[in-house]
DNA sequence: CTGAAAGCGCTTACAG
DNA sequence: CTGAAAGCGCTTACAG
């Protein structure tokens, strides 16, 4: 817990600002008759000392680590495994997990009108031991105000690049987009179209690079209109698919940022009279059960989410015990498994 | 909050006991030099006096509200409408939300080797103000211990039937049933499977009687050898579809009693070669994203699972503010949402 | 093992 | 407004 050894009491703030313990008394509990001078004084020695009244300390659980994960939102199949990971390693290190999400729209509303000072003071009010950000878009003066009241943090695929001194736990993008693409390559494919999450989203960016080391390692060049980012929900994957199939030239296989993404391609494939993977090559990214029981199953870059969901909450857990930390980047390995949505190209010679 | 209104203290406990304060205190600090006698009439009059020291206060934070939902497992669209149903509310309410699963290992193990009163009391202990309890079995001991300590609990969909007394959520499984029926009936089919939860959820057999008294209502008799029970997960899907093929007249139509299983059917079906709706007509249960997305979109009873994550949630709050229930039994309509895996027989007439 | 006494951190009631 | 004094709930150190 590594909190200041000497918990501050009363009569030392009072001390330090020079008056009596009563006066301190009646500051902290918002009293009424304290002269603005005197006031402004003792809450001075009060946040220099880094006093706790009794009824601050009562919301902060000695002994119990309340970690807070805090998601955009839970809606996918990849947020809810890695936060089965998560509960998973709190019951065997006896952690209580908090659940909030903020894309809620009052919730939303609320933590807007919250500075990210106010913001990290609640946490702190609130006896969190640490927080785990999951996709979310936090600012470094957030992720800065955390740290400043010792309040560990580590951040999943985030929607922004953390600053480099925030942990982060991801999966080997780069590497998984690159053996998708080689996947379809090797199959014959040549025209492979790109459809990518938030642009933003680091997670993306190593994806789209993944792919594109792997067509320009096979000297195929990139072709920009192949390449539309947008998010990783299935209604991008219907529409990308839909603009990719009104090019001259339509890609005869896609890679897909996000099963969720695939899914949406299937969907609209279907509504098109495409068959998969007959006249279209899918490949997706998660690895999640929707591929597996998709219909057909889908070859997807498998990320192993249970376990970073753990390995966040490890991290988390070390930063608090002020243990060292083996890295302020923890990247999980990706692996393709091959189902049954993809095949060589029907023009293929 | 409706706590007891003179908060006991050492000294009184000390009184009933027949003993000082300090030793008191030593009980309640779990010191050794206690004589057994001394230290099993101290604890009774803790009990009695509903005594909580300083550390336990600390951990139950006044006018912050905790609620702890807890789910078997956290492994379908089901729970996670739900959940975030409770998470939509408890955004709007200041509602902190503790997420935990029953069905972990560990987590598992713990809770088993745990009393229902010892359980209760760490609710207590770890301030929790009240419980949502989802798809699991509770005994009506750990809910009695439940309700002893004033902790208000609500139960959605359980496993068992509660008591009388606690507050259960849950849709109109019976007419759900009877709806997915008729519309099967009235598509013209007549031998139509049922492939079913667990027997003994309660929502199970709501949603075969349903069943049953569709069928009846059209003097279909119910064949013995249609009705499959098992569990909510696709593989039941998959292998009571397979029990179903097998007879020497198979069903012409399948009632899942959830999406899953609807899953599981569909992706057996075309193993087999099966089409559906040509072959097969199929209805699931639930309405999740799922049923939407699948391929071919499934006819599904949709239920209103985010509404019945936030009534959950009003019930406890309710009860916590010592509000009057409309009433115990809350249930939310259900209503069928017709999609693409339904049609007449091939061979209907 | 037990508890009278001293002490700690804080609050309350009130004199100035 | 301020703070000396009294008091509250609990713990600690120690005599018996």
């Amino acid at each position: 817990m590594t909190v200041r050894p000497e918990k501050p009491t009363l009569a030392a703030v009072a001390l330090r600002a020079g008056v009596s313990a009563p006066t301190v008394s009646k500051v902290v509990n918002g009293r009424e008759d304290v002269s603005p001078d005197t006031r402004a004084r003792v809450l001075a020695a009060l946040e220099a000392l880094g006093y706790q009244s009794p009824v601050q300390r009562r919301t902060t659980a000695p002994g119990q680590t309340v970690v807070e994960v805090v998601f955009d939102a839970l809606n996918s199949a990849y947020a809810v495994e890695i936060l089965n990971g998560v509960l998973e390693y709190a019951g065997t290190t006896d952690v209580e997990v908090v659940l909030s999400v903020t894309s809620q729209v009052t919730g939303a509303a609320l933590s807007a009108a919250l500075s990210p000072e106010r913001r990290a003071q609640r946490m702190v009010d609130a006896g969190r031991s640490g927080m785990i950000v999951v996709t979310s878009a936090f600012s470094a003066a957030q992720l800065h105000a955390f740290r400043r009241r010792k309040i560990p943090v580590a951040v999943i695929d985030p929607l922004n690049p953390p600053p480099a001194d925030v942990v982060s736990v991801g999966a080997t993008n780069w590497a998984g987009g690159k053996a998708a693409t080689e996947h379809l390559l090797q199959l014959g494919h040549s025209r492979i179209g790109f459809l990518g999450g938030p642009e933003a989203a680091e997670c993306n960016q190593a994806r789209l690079h993944g792919y594109m080391a792997a067509l320009m390692a096979k000297d195929v060049t990139v072709d920009p209109s192949y390449v539309l980012s947008g998010s990783f929900r299935s209604d991008h994957g219907a529409r990308g698919l839909k603009a990719l199939l009104s090019l001259a030239e339509p890609p005869t296989a896609i890679f897909a940022a996000s099963d969720s993404i695939a899914l949406g391609v299937l969907g609209e494939a279907r509504r098109n009279g495409l068959r998969i993977p007959e006249d279209l090559s899918l490949v997706g990214f998660d690895g999640t059960y929707q591929a597996e029981e998709s219909i057909p199953p889908l070859t997807s870059v498998a990320q192993p989410l249970q376990e970073m969901g753990r390995a966040a909450l490890r991290a988390v857990l070390r930063q608090l015990h002020g243990e060292a930390l083996d890295s302020q980047r923890v990247e999980l390995a990706t692996h393709l498994v091959v189902r049954e949505s993809t095949a060589a190209p029907r023009e293929a010679h």
